[in-house]
DNA sequence: TATAATTTTTAGACTAATCTAAAAATATAT
DNA sequence: ATATATTTTTAGATTAGTCTAAAAATTATA
């Protein structure tokens, strides 16, 4: 098994998370974008990337991962998500606070660090932001959630997680109570702007659209 | 304040371990072994760590750690030490598994991480070897500690710390069961190989010289 | 104290990851 | 279908950290 370098890890991470959303092939400025980094640098990498066999690359065709590199790359999520279980159940972090810590901590290298890790925190299946963590065999489990821009009037869901995790959007959560596992009902939505009125504990509070479209829930008495 | 690369740290962290026993000036030579690297390599850092006021360096003549070198490289090995309890009493391991692990995570920058990670931990003075952990002012809290080859025949003494810690003594110290805060008696000492009649839960046995001088004690009945 | 041995530094080169600027390929629009 | 715009790649340079080989300085020795 071949190593991996930091920054390897974070393009395979970077082309896991595009992929994820796109479904199609890979693009170099979609990973220049998300690197933070000129499309020529990501060009380079993507031959290192595609020699050591992680990604199938051609040019000007854009990328996807192989077998061997989702592994890699789900590998690094899992450690990531555990890591940030970590931070907030063990060590007082806020769920807007964990992501840059988290950044640096997934690439520690050590088996047994991460299975005991996993097991010193139960075994969680969901980051605090309730994302899955994928499980040892690079399995994810995903739940049917929804967004609540797409939720029905009159109905009750449970916030299962969100979208957006940037620090204003989570404190804005934080403000509101909201958190996973909260229970709100949807009471009506304007037509005008798609905003919407929800009660939250018995609380009544308006959304924008771009609130309800980066909270996920999941519908009540649904599996 | 500058930041450190990891680089920059482990260079600091190793002339600051080998000023610990040499007191003196540290030289190229010196760092290059610890390092790992050659002498040139080891010069080149030195003038980026010089230019950085990590150090004070004349040619040819070794360096020493400025104050602000010092700080740095005693907050590495807070670090290092304080994951090495988290290692060894939340998820674990050996106190011979933890060394790599620990040499990793050392460079992990969060000031909240490390502070959280000591509360959690209980405020831990010293690591699984019993190397004193520097507070976070980079204050150190000396044990007056002896070597069990200096020890007095017909005392009785508690181990405190080791000398090595490499795997292979560590194992010998586990099959004994010895470990920090075991209470042991010298019970006599031969003249001509330094060999000591150790009395340890009841059992006695022999500890050649190779083995006493690695072993730090502590007399009974003092502070 | 002159010579030999050792240590340290310099000079020049290499690798990984990045950049800018220009060229090539692909996609879009008239 | 041709011109224009965008995307991607190439070419060449840069930086951090490392190396080898040779030169310079220091230390040890006779």
């Amino acid at each position: 098994m071949m190593l991996t370098t930091l920054t390897e890890e974070n393009y395979l991470k970077a082309i896991y998370h595009i992929s994820q959303s796109t479904q199609s092939e890979v693009s170099t400025n979609d990973i220049a974008q998300k690197i933070d980094a000129k499309a020529s640098s990501v060009t380079d990498m993507l031959k290192k990337l595609a020699d050591k066999n992680l990604i199938t690359y051609i040019k000007y065709r854009g990328v996807h991962l192989t077998e061997k590199g989702r592994l890699a790359a789900v590998d690094i999520v899992r450690k990531h998500r555990l890591w940030e279980v970590f931070l907030v159940d063990k060590l007082n972090f806020a769920w807007d606070e964990v992501h840059d810590v988290a950044e640096q901590l997934e690439h520690i290298k050590s088996q047994k660090l991460i299975n005991e890790l996993d097991a010193l925190l139960d075994f969680p299946t969901h980051d605090p932001h309730g994302d899955p963590i994928p499980d040892k065999n690079g399995q994810i489990h995903r739940t049917n959630k929804i967004l609540l821009s797409q939720a029905e009037v009159g109905k009750s869901y449970t916030c299962v997680g969100v979208l957006d995790s940037s620090s204003d959007f989570l404190k804005y959560l934080d403000k509101h109570k909201i958190g996973i596992g909260t229970s709100l009902r949807l009471d009506d939505k304007e037509d005008f702007d798609q905003s919407m009125h929800i009660i939250i504990n018995g609380v009544a509070i308006i959304m924008s659209k771009a609130i309800t479209n980066n909270i996920y829930v999941k519908a009540h008495n649904e599996n």
